[in-house]
DNA sequence: CGCGACCTTGAGATGGCTCAATACCAGTGG
DNA sequence: CCACTGGTATTGAGCCATCTCAAGGTCGCG
């Protein structure tokens, strides 16, 4: 089970905030490892907030290839891809807890605004992944996504959520090329595989300079 | 490295236009073949809607690597990437006409609405093109991107504005291999390369199982 | 202690890249 | 009308980063 509860941060309003008569201030929900959140296809009435945990949302084809489009950490919405039905799937990584709101809520009555800026850091992070699935290497693309993953943490040390498979499916690799991947950056002094779901980061800027 | 010109700009506001007080109902703008229309890092003020013509955004590493996020045909929104300041570039791929209007408004005034639905289509296109990035061969590549453009066309005859430089920059693939896959593909007989703008596709249906 | 899930490592295969030559085509000037 | 030029596209040959296949290794847990 995940030891690794991602970040004890940050717990952000544990209260449900008092909110104006119509607004929903959002039910909590649990999900176990693996858990699926909502299914590719499926109608979407919710929007998601992660209170603890996190979660992966993605797509397959038909022959299993999956990309993971997203890890989302506390604090991160997510359920707001597709119109009426979800383009993804969301599956828990790990113990999470949710925060769900009814979408149409989120979308109007609670102001649009919240919602257009959560789209358009969501479209910015999208925009950064696809440059890095089109035109970056093996190397800058664990860079990228270990600084990314340094930052959500705000420490050196990392405890990833996540497995070596979906690592691979976030960033357009193989399992295999993750994993020696890692292990070059070990040899190179610039991170330290304390466990393999426990990173520390030994060099950053090296890891800055090898995303530019 | 790319291929991106320096032509001569031509001559920029080539409008005038009555602005009524308030509601924005958008100055018309033309643009040259590959003239800027926004560069990263400069401030977002405007939204712009494809009148006709097609506008590229992307985005490029140090080293001259570019990634093409998405191209905009007629009809098409584009300008709402970054927040106060443009995370990608946009240039025009060809002689192109386009209607300009505050951003502000867009995401305000005028009932945000549209600004979300627009951002939620930019959002879905992205994953799409994501999956794209990260688990397509180069053939399935090229196949999705030549029914994409049927799409907008609505015909079997493509006129493909841009050059292919620009579609491997928006494919994650090197110009010689977009060359090379246009060229099987016709050898078997998906597609006809009339000229090497010019694409009939002949066997839709052949394209469409080529990308699942 | 042994099982199962996951991770690492190795060796060989390969898809797409790099480098390089050639072809095409429109415009320009002789 | 043709030769020349510059930009773009195609084709070929060899290479290399990453993938595939396969064999261990590690670790938590029953």
């Amino acid at each position: 089970m995940n030891a690794i509860a991602f970040n004890t941060v940050d717990v952000r309003p544990v209260v449900l905030d008092r909110r104006p008569a119509t607004a929903d201030p959002g039910v909590r929900m649990n999900y176990g490892r693996d858990e699926e959140i909502f299914g590719e296809g499926e109608a979407s009435r919710y929007v998601y907030r992660v209170i603890s945990g996190a979660v992966r949302t993605y797509r397959v084809l038909s022959d299993g290839r999956r990309q993971i489009v997203e890890f989302h950490t506390p604090g991160d919405i997510f359920g707001l891809d597709g119109e009426s039905r979800h383009a993804l799937g969301a599956e828990a990584v790990g113990e999470t807890v949710l925060q769900v709101m009814r979408r149409d809520a989120f979308l109007n009555e609670r102001g649009a605004d919240a919602a257009i800026q959560a789209l358009l850091k969501k479209f910015h992070r999208a925009q950064a992944h696809m440059l890095l699935l089109g035109r970056h290497t093996a190397c800058e693309r664990v860079a990228a996504f270990l600084l990314d993953f340094r930052k959500r943490a705000g420490a050196d040390v990392l405890d990833l959520p996540m497995s070596r498979q979906d690592i691979a499916d976030y960033l357009g690799l193989t399992i295999e090329t993750v994993s020696r991947t890692f292990t070059q950056l070990q040899a190179a002094r610039q991170i330290d595989l304390v466990s393999c779901r426990r990173v520390v980061l030994r060099n950053r800027q090296a890891l800055e300079r090898i995303c530019e």
